[in-house]
DNA sequence: ATTAATGGTTTGTAATACAAACCAGTTTGT
DNA sequence: ACAAACTGGTTTGTATTACAAACCATTAAT
């Protein structure tokens, strides 16, 4: 059984905040706003900002700065690492709970 | 896709520790002791106790003192809510994180 | 010129995880 | 008999973390 596997699944993602965040970056695909997910989750500006630096250091979310005409806009994407790892903690989790329902 | 689903699940299964806990408990149906626990998961005693309160706290766990000769011991078993937690943790995050992939 | 809105970041506080120190009792050694 | 070491934990102090409030820089509206 060994549920010590789940020390195999990157520490951030540990985290419901974020795991919803890699969830939407995942179905995206392409790259999301700053103001889109902070709609969709329902978060305040502060709380989502370090989330995502939190994802960034860690490599699993790439920041896009840019302008828009004038304004600026942040935007994100999920990295081929980023999906590695939630692939991970899916797959993980399933072969650590499966059979002891 | 509602990630926020994820609101759902019981925020003591968003820890690691905790979830190996349940995961143990989960397999063995019968109750396991402290120190079964201890050793399978490599904590130490005061990090293994205090998840374990909060465990019970939630109901997620029946916490069992007794005495064998004249040593105490304390053993854990999983409840009804427990089981349903852990399985709605599991088909949560599956649907969620599914399509993403 | 002020005020309000946009797009965020930094900072202070409250909650959490953790290990070290502790406690109550038991067994072992002398 | 007494001390030292072991068992089976709990309580307490510290370091990390999540979070929201306050803030900042700029732009748009009045």
């Amino acid at each position: 059984m060994a549920s010590t596997d789940l020390l195999n699944v990157h520490p951030v993602l540990f985290d419901r905040v974020r795991l919803s965040i890699m969830a939407h970056l995942s179905f995206a695909e392409l790259a999301v706003d700053f103001n889109s997910l902070l709609q969709s989750l329902e978060l305040t500006k502060g709380n989502l900002s370090t989330h995502m630096r939190k994802l960034e250091d860690e490599g699993l979310v790439k920041i896009d700065k840019k302008f828009i005409g004038r304004k600026p806009r942040t935007s994100y994407r999920c990295t081929k690492k980023g999906k590695k790892e939630v692939q991970n903690y899916l797959t993980t989790i399933e072969s650590v709970l499966k059979a002891s329902a």
